[in-house]
DNA sequence: TTTATATATTTGATACATCAATTATATCTA
DNA sequence: TAGATATAATTGATGTATCAAATATATAAA
């Protein structure tokens, strides 16, 4: 292992992980296009969140996703300008907004959400469950590390 | 490990590694502003690698980055407009840019760098040297997999 | 040497990220 | 209950990501 890290980038952890997550993201996105809808990874996700837990606000959906409330809002604005899902005040608490899919984001998940988990057992080909844990190990000290 | 990848996404593989780079360049981000410079992380590995190689070119720089060339002019012009590097036509080949670092430049490099030596460091304690090869390993295969 | 093809960079359009500030409502406390 | 404080969502400003199309120049091929 070099000892200075600027020589050698492609070596180096983080450019490894950017690069893997960044081509992993670029497949899945390129496998949902096929759909013909015009549609992201990332709004699917949201959608996803909302369909199993419908009553979720758009903080917990930021943590959720690791995303800024800022960014929630702007997606779910895009979702709900296309029509995939209602959005109306909250009668219990008015600074909330009640999230629903609708009938044409049901019918979008139904066809996404298969091709997602094949993204990612692509993703995930001939890495055996030790290897998983393993990952999830390292990438869980790394998130400790890092959190303030 | 559940069948339903979608019940948990905490704990699967792909959030995991969306959380863990995020939080990194959270962090990065944060230490480099204690500079009290308005610098991001990006820019200084743009200003790294051409300080490395002064002749290398846009798409060079795409490609090393893992960013699109649109993103790569996009930054160089902030890079550019803020003073941190140069930018004239090549007298060989005039569908290319010189890019140089000015003086300014070379003196945020010089303070950042070392930050950003640490923060490596930091995101990376505790991971032993095998640790490290194992997750640099499993990378590689993922972006194998992912790789058309 | 003209014509076709390839390469380097830029631009336009759209989506997302992050921070700070704002708006609106809810809750807590004196 | 009035005023302080907390929370949910939005908005503004700026930077980055991706794709497609446009420009400009270089190189290969007829």
């Amino acid at each position: 292992m070099k000892n200075n890290s600027f020589e050698n980038p492609k070596e180096t952890i983080f450019y490894q992980i950017e690069k893997a997550i960044k081509q992993y993201r670029t497949m899945a996105q390129n496998n949902l296009n096929k759909l013909g809808y015009s549609i992201t990874i990332n709004q699917i996700l949201i959608l996803i969140e909302i369909e199993k837990r419908p009553e979720i606000s758009q903080v917990e959906l930021s943590e959720l996703l690791f995303k800024d409330v800022a960014s929630i809002t702007r997606m779910i604005e895009l979702l709900f300008k296309r029509g995939f899902l209602s959005r109306k005040e909250n009668e219990t608490d008015r600074r909330k907004k009640d999230l629903r899919i609708t009938d044409k984001g049901r019918k979008i998940l139904e066809l996404a959400i298969p091709i997602i988990k094949e993204n990612r057992q692509t993703a995930l080909e001939k890495i055996n469950a030790e290897e998983q844990e393993n990952l999830l190990s390292t990438l869980n000290k790394i998130i400790l590390n890092t959190s303030k």
